[in-house]
DNA sequence: AATAAATAAATCCAATTGAATTATTAATTC
DNA sequence: GAATTAATAATTCAATTGGATTTATTTATT
């Protein structure tokens, strides 16, 4: 064919890349494995039947896989559905006892520790405030916390915990003025390796991912996500943070960050260029009551002792609603989510108030051209950070979300 | 466990996902049938024991698999490579006649066929330029150039075409003002299924892709996709455009426009909000030089054909890096990108001014907490709307630059 | 009788394992 | 310097492994 010829454009650079390797049947076997459970965990209950129509894999070979998840002790099966011709089948369900996992939140104002079933449950609790949060005072409380839910374990129980899954915010020296602590109190936190320091105190595989990310992925799994298969997502804590969903599945990027938002720039009420996160952080409130003669304690400890504080909060319901609503433009700009979805460590009736602001200042704006999402209330509430974190060691042993084989789980583990 | 109680959150509701089916040895065969071809793509050439390497494959598995991919012409063996220990290794590259692709770009001011061959080099190409685009000039266009082409190709060429693949803006009766067609003119196109009637026409499978997605992926798999895993991606045609790589992957998105980025938000030299669109787009420049009494003409043919139109320019490409700077600041506040690549249908010499000119702009704007991105120049250039749109049918068929074995790859395919 | 679920047995197929073959360089001996 | 031997690496043949499919059968229901 040497009579095609044309330009030839710039040659390839050299390839950094690596890319996944290669299929047999372990990995195959692995992966069914998981997606016949992530297809019952996702629809709660199926039976063998359901499951070969759902996946595509002969009844045959999800018969062979459900029926060792089942000695695993993973499925359980539920009663049989009569009513229709045929064999009545037999719905298979997870088995709530069958993997249990510790969650994790650290937050600029409290922790929490939990401990989540394989279903998502929160079957136990516990929860510390503090001025600012100080690695020792961490390491503690995980530490005897984990121990003291343990103890309330039998040795069967204690042999099913999957892992920790610490839901914490990165680079938590930044903004340690606009959350009140003493300067320099924060620093210690540049040279602390959290996953390594925990890793070394607990007889469990350690997960960390970033606090929004995780709420986010609490989301997915348990919130909305069935319903949007992509959507970005915004958490308010002390700090605003947020996390993106893509496919259904969480895109955490190159650096852990990806929907990190908090930079994001916005207009603030005067037309002056602010960060999101200096407009619509709980720090924000709580120095709008502090200004006020306010004791703002209460947005500290649990989300139910929030009350309402009237003028400021509703000042700040407005403000933030305004910046969320330019946040979400410029995120639609970039990638058409199917959803924004804001969620928050605040009372439910918070929760309501500011996304029916946002959509209302949604409509202000220029959105021609803009394929908008729906803006929507998250589903999971102020446990979704710990419940994601909770989530991790699960998902990265047992499910999937992601319709990938061969890509690592991208959650580091430690030790 | 009857001991471990404590509060549910909110039930799931109803799923509407149907999620990725199972694996077998037929596709796990398929896939890593692509494994290696898209190894040796993006390394141009690479052994048997290398691909083993690099894919985690026996060497026996991949001798099979590259023997067969031989036997059908898909690869070609280079010279053995001597002056290392042991038997000299043979390097298999592609063989860039195995398959060749037409692409189609059609623009608001000229439209472009080309066939391309398996390595990514044009063979040929055709060029045609109007006011503004209508679907039955478009339609003749494809149809006798493809018959040209194919009429200087012998029986076995044309029996080795792998598809066309457009790459078309989409909604093209929008703003048909802004690139001056007469009122009504371009409302034809709403009516139109470009992809069904070319499919109709046209012997071959037809994919259609956003013209901007479409250079963004060329720039992935020609450009500088291998050293960037994720990146933004900005086309500045008659309009701009963008488009988004997440993974080494091009994100289509739900409605297959993310990265469209047109409709985004920034301000502009007066400080008013404005679309980036309205400021970064060629045919701003058009109407600035029409207002100026100067020929904008040289603008539509080829990008060889621009001179340096001066003063008017210069503002130009000062206006759109101000804008495109912004743009990308938010781009990074939701997504941690890797690079943000420029690139458009203009010579070089205007690519490099304006990559420096939104350097420049960036480092003037407010950067905290923010992980930017490189920005970059693309490697492509003007032609990449095109050689994209041939890319969709190869990659179709023959490779995979995802991680992912059974999603469908999300190219539409017609008929 | 028809239908559907579930499963046992036999078969198929692609990857792996282990051994053998081939081609080369490196080191040693004559 | 030439011949010999060792080491190394690429490739392939043959046998094995293991998981999915196919086919046939059983069970339970309308």
């Amino acid at each position: 064919m040497s009579s095609l010829d044309g330009p030839e454009h710039t040659p390839v650079p050299p390839p950094i890349l690596n890319p996944a390797g290669g299929a047999n049947q372990v990995r195959v076997r692995a992966y069914n494995e998981r997606l016949v459970l992530s297809l019952v965990r996702l629809y709660g209950a199926l039976s063998k039947a359901d499951i070969a129509r759902r996946s595509g894999l002969s009844a045959q070979t999800v018969s062979v896989i459900m029926r060792v998840l089942e000695k695993e002790g993973l499925l359980s099966r539920g009663a049989p559905v009569r009513g229709r011709v045929g064999q009545p089948s037999i719905p298979m369900h997870l088995n709530p006892d069958a993997v249990y996992s510790f969650g994790l939140k650290i937050g600029r104002r409290s922790a929490d520790l939990v401990l989540m079933d394989f279903v998502g449950r929160i079957r136990m609790q516990l929860h510390q405030t503090y001025a600012y949060p100080l690695p020792d005072e961490i390491l503690a409380f995980v530490t005897s916390g984990i121990e003291e839910i343990e103890s309330r374990l039998d040795d069967k129980q204690r042999s099913r915990i999957a892992g920790l899954g610490i839901a914490a915010p990165f680079e938590l020296w930044n903004w340690a003025e606009e959350v009140g602590a003493p300067p320099g109190a924060m620093e210690v936190w540049r040279d602390v390796d959290l996953q390594a320091d925990i890793a070394a105190r607990v007889s469990h595989p350690v997960f960390l991912q970033n606090d929004a990310t995780s709420a986010c992925g609490a989301e997915l799994v348990f919130g909305v996500g069935p319903s949007y298969p992509d959507f970005v997502y915004f958490f308010i804590g002390s700090f605003i943070g947020g996390g993106i969903v893509l496919n259904s599945a969480i895109f955490s990027g190159r650096t852990g960050t990806a929907g990190a938002i908090g930079p994001l720039p916005v207009r603030d009420r005067n037309g002056e260029t602010k960060q999101l996160l200096e407009i619509a952080s709980i720090f924000v409130l709580e120095n709008m009551l502090r200004e006020r003669g306010i004791d703002p304690e209460p947005l500290w400890y649990s989300a139910d002792d929030w009350v309402d504080f009237g003028e400021p909060m509703e000042v700040w319901i407005q403000d933030s609603a305004k910046a969320l609503a330019q946040a979400i433009v410029a995120a639609a700009s970039i990638v058409d989510f199917s959803a924004a979805v804001i969620d928050g460590g605040f009372p439910d009736w918070v929760r309501s108030r500011m996304v029916q602001a946002t959509i209302d200042e949604a409509a202000k704006l220029d959105l021609q051209g803009v394929v908008m999402p729906e803006i929507i209330e998250g589903a999971v509430g102020a446990q979704a950070r710990a419940i994601g974190g909770a989530s991790l060691p699960i998902f990265s042993r047992y499910l999937t979300d992601q319709n990938v084989l061969f890509k690592e789980i991208d959650h580091a583990e430690g030790t």
